[in-house]
DNA sequence: ATCCTACAATGGACCCTGTCTAAGTCAAAT
DNA sequence: ATTTGACTTAGACAGGGTCCATTGTAGGAT
């Protein structure tokens, strides 16, 4: 079932119902929900659960370095929960949905030296934009 | 001087002391404002310019293509004046400084048709993070 | 089994970014 | 000089997110 309350308990984290709820929400494939979201699925099961406590959970997750926060609009924030495998992000411009992609080779070394300017590069974060079939076709 | 505003100028958009003072903002290389940083430095040269007029004329700038919109961080847009040569941005994970570079070959590329799910796509956005020469000096 | 205490949760105020609206103003065509 | 539709304004509003003082509780110590 889930890896991650598995990975969390394994490194100590202090367990409550709503870090419980908020990891089992967030566990699955190609999840991206936005905070507000996970709140309102967390509410389902935990219905006291506040909003402060969900941003708290999904903040220190991040950390963790067990959800990757990505920005594919310029709204709310969302949460992957694959943070394992490195993927990047395909959005629809007309209705957001998002597919995690497997670009080839690694966009990291498509940066000449000439072009890094002295910074020391620990990340790169690809999105393409385009219409899904259902929204090209309508 | 300002080739913004000879661009908008030939295409017939109407010039106000406002629209004026905004394209002034942005010209120039390496100019990555937030809106409110546009407000703030217009306000100097014409103290009653309202927030909502920048943002509108931001917008339009943007729909015309004279500037862009880049997320770079989640938090205010950007906006970025160099229009014309295609380009990825640099930012400094500490401090937030923005550099635009030209990574080698067309990260569109990268994307094989089995990782494109039907999906038609039309742009791609690539942020390299980092740290800076003086943050990662600190 | 109970007690303690540091850490977590709460909810409501607050902030930032951005949008909208109704009313007033102005560029530029006539 | 007049006209008029486009532009500007101030301020209200909304969404997303953070902060904080208070209350609650997990889990180690006894």
């Amino acid at each position: 079932m889930s890896d991650l309350l598995e990975r969390l308990r394994g490194r100590g984290w202090r367990m409550t119902a709503q870090r419980r709820v908020v990891a089992e929400v967030l566990d699955g494939e190609h999840v991206h929900l936005t905070a507000d979201e996970v709140h309102a699925r967390a509410v389902e099961r935990l219905p006291e659960i506040s909003r402060a406590t969900v941003y708290n959970t999904l903040g220190e997750l991040v950390s963790l370095g067990e959800i990757l926060e990505v920005a594919t609009d310029h709204r709310a924030k969302r949460y992957d929960p694959n943070a394992h495998r490195p993927h990047q992000h395909l959005v629809c411009a007309s209705c957001g949905a998002i597919r995690d992609v497997h670009p080839d080779g690694n966009p990291l070394t498509d940066l000449p030296e000439a072009e890094r300017f002295g910074f020391t590069i620990s990340d790169v974060e690809v999105t393409y934009r385009g219409l899904c079939p259902n929204c090209a076709s309508a």
